[in-house]
DNA sequence: GTTTAATGGGTCAGTATCAGTCCATTGAAG
DNA sequence: CTTCAATGGACTGATACTGACCCATTAAAC
């Protein structure tokens, strides 16, 4: 039962509701799902889609007002938009634990490695391949206070052209995860080069349809930014 | 912003705190983490492991207990036990849609076989190495109406020496989902003993430090059933 | 026997969350 | 300039969940 039981009776709730939602719409503006300047869906929309009252919904929207994510408008063709210039990092994280860090990081190798192979073992829309291309163009013109939105949302679009949803929710989870850890350490142009690089390889692997060179690719990708975590954190 | 946000306003929470609270005791029991005859950890652990109040607690518990699937006995040195005899399936499923089915499969493969890719590669303790031996052990000689749970039960215990409890978490999850499925297919002798040689390859492989050589036959292992699956639910 | 510690059984007031409803604002369309 | 539909803003009563109690029961330990 021992570590089992661990994994199992985990809690069944991370926080209330109001925290959850905060979470989310965090994530899909800390990883580009929605970028700045776009409206997110109505209030009446969304609330029902994360499964959650329009009260609870308003409140974490107002908590990401107050901290300058989001601004909203009144009136028809109105809505809530994601701020232009987003504020920079959510202040100082904990020291995670070396034990959360590896935790991440292989469950981050299992999906995103997975989900390479996954996406180039398919037969891909064009608008998949589309969407694959415009993502990996989008991160090579990417400024440097984008890069790792920008990144975050090729790494999330690989696993979208999956075409399996519960595996693009929990690579967004673990990508936040992670993320929150990488905000503690430099950015160097010289990294983000390699990356580039390393990216290109990956979508022409998924592109081609080469599951096994997709896979080893990411997983290559994978493990440089997981040494420089390791380094940096320790 | 499309199947990207389709994944991310997904729904916070699936139910409500009862709920969730009785799903996830199904899932240690049906899971076969507390053995049939084992005791749950006492209500005041269990409430506080699980993040929820004592009182959702009982609820699930009574719950579950109407069901057959648990029963309490008072005083020191009582608690909540597991029945020795688990009532059988659940009900009827919802006929799943192909594509909750192969969303489900995608997920599972990259857990899965990331998770023995993962714990191939790790130096394991003694008692790691005894706990993967002991769960084959049980699955070959596993009863016919006790073969899904033992079954899962060392995929479990796979995922769990990989050390990584977020990937252990993940692999219950996704089984719990392929077993209500599974539950609607027979069980032929001839798949089992098929299975239970996979399985010997696959600890093996682990017990080797052969990273490669655990990850393909996870794989065809998994692709197995999988195929068994599609073929029965189409 | 008596004691005692650990367990399940149950209650209650406070808080969070929800579903439903109506209001206020906006800008396009007529 | 009026109308209208879609949006954010705000309130209310009902319900779910919690945290903190205290009680009842049991079997080992003394």
């Amino acid at each position: 039962m021992d570590t089992a039981g661990d994994a199992l009776f985990r809690p069944v709730r991370t926080g209330n509701a109001f925290e959850e939602t905060v979470e989310r719409l965090l994530q899909a503006i800390r990883l580009g799902v929605v970028p700045p300047g776009e409206r997110l869906p109505a209030e009446r929309e969304l609330a029902a889609r994360l499964g959650v009252s329009r009260v609870t919904l308003r409140e974490a929207l107002h908590a990401l007002q107050e901290a300058g994510f989001v601004e909203s408008r009144r009136g028809r063709y109105g809505g809530t938009f994601i701020s232009a210039s987003l504020p920079v990092g959510g202040g100082p994280v904990p020291p995670p634990s070396v034990g959360s860090l590896e935790d991440a990081l292989t469950l981050r190798t299992a999906l995103e490695a997975g989900a390479a192979e996954a996406a180039a073992a398919r037969v891909l829309s064009g608008y998949d391949r589309d969407h694959l291309r415009a993502r990996l163009a989008e991160c090579e013109s990417a400024e440097l206070t984008d890069y790792r939105r920008k990144d975050s949302r090729l790494h999330l679009a690989i696993a979208e052209v999956t075409g399996s949803a519960s595996l693009t929710s929990a690579v967004a989870d673990v990508r936040m995860r992670l993320n929150e850890l990488l905000d503690g350490i430099p950015l160097l142009p010289r990294n983000i080069e390699h990356s580039n690089q390393q990216h290109a390889v990956i979508v022409a692997a998924v592109l081609d349809g080469d599951p096994a060179a997709a896979r080893s690719a990411m997983t290559e990708h994978l493990d440089g930014t997981a040494a420089l975590l390791r380094g940096f954190l320790s």
